[in-house]
DNA sequence: ATGCACCCTGTAGTAACTATAGGGTCAAGC
DNA sequence: GCTTGACCCTATAGTTACTACAGGGTGCAT
């Protein structure tokens, strides 16, 4: 299969399918002799993989350590276990540090009375404290 | 003020409050003698306002916008509220996607059973569908 | 006078793509 | 059989919001 159909399998950009092999990710495939990439299924799964994972939040560096573990099926699990743990956690975090702002900038929304900036209870929030 | 001494007074580092000055954030100070920025209280202002906006996670592009809104004191404060209630959106909008994310990892570390990555149960979870 | 902390400019690097320029290929329709 | 349009190629630069040098100058204390 030709790269825009590989990227539409997947959900993916054709550019970052080229980004993804530039940086090592996915292996180069086969080439037509027109010069055009020509993918297989073992392609389709890698790609898949990754899409799913950096939809998960992983980032291209634990992906890329998963993909390492993946490719030595005789390793223990606890290393894969631990990148999706600190992972976890990272993602916990995350939603705590939004959901503080949230209501902080929910706060400050709320208050806008619809003036002028002058009176502006939202420049007022931001403007500094002396 | 010199740099240093703005940058620690905002909670800035050096090189961010030399980057805003670059690209015309914050106004180009005078210069000592010697050719070291000096501040005055504007310029804390300023910066306090852009990194008490940044903290509230608007982007420069939206802080830009802010400010420019509130140096005109006398015209209606709804174009604030507008950039700031669409902020909130995206706001919540993000953390939507990130407990979703979150049910979905937390499925899969629980599902390890500490055995070879060969059975897995994450790489299966994010082994392609077929 | 020498060490150290601070300041300067300019450039390059970071993540993870995205976009653009300037071309080549292929199948369908007139 | 020729054009149109969708697709493909490479290479490079742009994006966001900084951060990190390299290679130098300044100012104060010991």
């Amino acid at each position: 299969m030709k790269i825009g159909a590989l990227a539409k399998a997947t959900d993916t950009k054709v550019e970052t399918v080229r980004y993804y092999e530039k940086i090592g990710l996915l292996p180069p495939p086969a080439r037509t002799t027109s010069n055009y990439r020509d993918y297989g299924s073992d392609h389709l799964a890698r790609l898949s993989f990754i899409r799913r994972a950096r939809n998960l939040g992983f980032s291209l560096k634990a992906l890329r350590e998963l993909l390492e573990l993946s490719d030595n099926k005789d390793q223990s699990c606890d290393a894969v276990d631990d990148i999706a743990s600190r992972h976890l956690a990272e993602i916990d975090q995350k939603i705590d540090d939004l959901t503080t702002l949230r209501s902080e900038l929910g706060r400050v929304v709320g208050a806008c009375q619809h003036g002028t900036v002058g009176e502006c209870k939202i420049i007022e929030t931001l403007a500094p404290r002396i």
